[in-house]
DNA sequence: GTCTATATCAAGATAGAC
DNA sequence: GTCTATCTTGATATAGAC
């Protein structure tokens, strides 16, 4: 029986998985490498620190929702009404699917006041989402209240999710994104 | 010179701006001790664990949020104009004065999933909120209505939290608390 | 009520064998 | 690439003197 090669990207797979549910200080290398099938000595041959497991943790959802997601605002082959559709359904697919809520969102509230790198590439995301989505907007508002729009409903958005963890019950997240889709 | 007599409440309060800024787990009894001047065993004379600081925490706000804001919303001498307006303002104020946003907030995304007890103290403050938010709103909405919109406030403003913290802006933020007195 | 001192444990991280 | 072993630090918590 041959060992398994663990990559870079399953730890990163599994350490979100902690992150989200445990918060970012309370997982250990020893517990990400037990969700790997490792000892957390094994880790540092992937990674130099915790620190970088982190930053490398927020860059993966960010290409992913960039590859998935955003993308779908700027497809300018899709009318507004089918962009709006589609990227609010790839954002409730990815909240819906796995426990633990939103990954940036708990960041930015567990560290981004001490931790100026994290604070940034949280940031940087965040505005990500919202250009997306005040790019579809644009079509029917004015620049400005289209940003305003999309800042607010990004806002509401990692409210409701923050709530459907707290009261496990998805009903008024879902209707969040209702509210979006109605906006075009 | 008398040695300083160190309150429970004292320690609490210091224990709060840290547990926002810095978040729970990365906060330790040194660094609450050290903001109280003491050193980290006295804080046991006060408390018998970390969680007990914890929880203590949540209580000593609801209790705030009970005593100076929630209870705004019940005054049936004041108009519901006069009382929305009023229960923005106070909530403008709370979270305007200091760093860190909402620690229930905080402690929702870090902790809840791991932690029941804390879940539930959460929670419970979150349906405080909502059912005084909602009774005001009864007045012009249907109770369920009045409900859903209740809800859907406290989301957004603990989005707008989450993102004036982010951006150490709060503009959006405070637009959140027009759009929620407009409702009436 | 606060201090000094210490017990105990777990964290992040590194060195070197296989 | 993973393991064993270990270093160092810092965490929660306790005992007992002042």
């Amino acid at each position: 029986m041959a060992i398994k090669k663990t990559s870079r990207e399953e730890i990163l797979q599994e350490a979100i998985k902690l992150f989200k549910i445990r918060g970012y200080y309370n997982t250990s290398m020893a517990n990400i490498a037990e969700a790997c099938g490792l000892i957390k000595g094994s880790i540092y041959h992937h990674f130099k620190s915790k620190d970088e497991i982190g930053i490398e943790s927020l860059k993966y959802i960010h290409e992913y929702f960039d590859k998935h997601v955003y993308s779908i605002a700027y497809d300018d082959t899709l009318s507004s009404k089918k962009r709006i559709k589609l990227f609010v359904q790839k954002v409730d697919e990815y909240f819906l699917s796995s426990k633990g809520g939103c990954l940036l969102g708990n960041l930015a509230l567990e560290l981004s006041s001490e931790n100026e790198e994290f604070k940034k590439a949280i940031r940087t995301y965040f505005l990500a989402w919202e250009d997306a989505l005040a790019y579809i907007l644009k079509e029917k508002y004015k620049e400005d209240e289209a940003k305003k729009l999309a800042r607010e409903y990004v806002s509401l958005t990692q409210g409701a999710i923050m709530l459907m963890n707290l009261y496990d019950s998805s009903e008024d997240y879902l209707r969040v994104g209702k509210k979006i889709i109605d906006l075009i």
